[in-house]
DNA sequence: ATCATATTGTACCATACGGTACAGGCGGTC
DNA sequence: GACCGCCTGTACCGTATGGTACAATATGAT
């Protein structure tokens, strides 16, 4: 049998306390408190501190949208990987009850630290919905304006939700969204 | 003549800290330094510290946005209105150059501090222009509806205009926006 | 059973944090 | 010029911060 943590069962529990916290909320004591890692531990697990927690953090959530989101928008047959997506999106976020860590992390001077990570987690999203549009009949230029605004529009509904204690927006945005995205594009 | 700084003229410096660093992020020693107040001057206008700070810098910005936007949209012909809270908007985000400082602190835990506040400022905009349209001739439903995206839609191409460092993000966001208003709502 | 290695708890470090105390400086007013 | 009240710089407080050092412990392979 093996210990109870491993480097990579303990990277989601630090997920959740950056954010909750932000970086700069998230001090070494809270981390320790969520984990029930010693700081021992936790330096030996990511011997960079604080930043190699955050970027480990980041490669994770990264990762899980590259597998669960982008590879199948690139590849599978658009409206599956399309339907994939919300039905993913609205898992990860926990329906509007959780929040975007990378999108948290760009808002303030946290970004400067991680901004090619932050930038490419947005960029790659957008460019591959826009290839499953196009590949769904979209015109180049409308599938690439749709994309970004649903990518765009689902870290507002997430601000929004959370602004508001009112995780219905949420949902109502992916909704509209979903709708939108199975009409021709408009003119 | 008066003095140099009275409590009112340092509140946007305050402001600007904030947005850059985030509440956590932002230490008594940064606001010191970007005020070129001492803490002796910060502690005699805001004797409630950081919380008073912050408290007073989210009343500024409410005060600007109902003044200049909220207003308006309630009082205002909805057309006219609608138009100045694109110029008004486009202006204040510096075309996307700036970040919200209330979105910014929905998304962690300061939150929870100053959620009453943050609430009202989304919940009166989405209110205000949904208000505008349905004077303008929207059915209530869709009016409601699009007010609710327009404003997440602001605040997700803020998070993103920022996470990719491309602030065109935004200027396209409120182009889209605009004409989507401009039309009859969608069936 | 031995042994190297991986993991952990504890104590400690310098520094920065938010906040307080307070003595003086400065401006106006009489 | 004397006075008063607003303003400010400085020194200081206890605590928490991120990070380090290291001895002690567990673990797995032989």
């Amino acid at each position: 049998m093996r210990t109870l943590y491993e480097r990579d069962d303990v990277i989601p529990l630090i997920a959740e306390v950056f954010r909750e916290h932000g970086f700069e909320g998230s001090s070494l004591s809270r981390i320790t408190e969520s984990t029930g890692l010693g700081k021992g531990s936790l330096y030996h697990f990511f011997p960079g501190g604080k930043d190699e927690m955050a970027r480990a953090v980041l490669a994770h959530v990264d990762g899980w949208f590259e597998r669960e989101i982008y590879t199948p928008l690139r590849d599978a047959a658009p409206d599956g990987a399309i339907a994939q997506m919300w039905r993913g999106v609205d898992d990860y976020f926990r329906s509007g009850r959780r929040v975007c860590l990378v999108g948290a992390f760009a808002l303030d001077d946290t970004r400067d630290r991680f901004a090619a990570v932050i930038a490419s987690y947005f960029t790659r999203w957008i460019d591959a919905l826009r290839d499953a549009l196009v590949r769904g009949g979209w015109p180049a230029a409308q599938a690439a304006d749709a994309a970004e605004e649903v990518v765009a529009g689902i870290q507002g509904a997430l601000v929004l939700a959370r602004a508001t204690n009112d995780t219905a927006v949420f949902g109502r945005a992916l909704g509209r969204f979903q709708l939108r995205l199975q009409q021709r594009p408009p003119v």
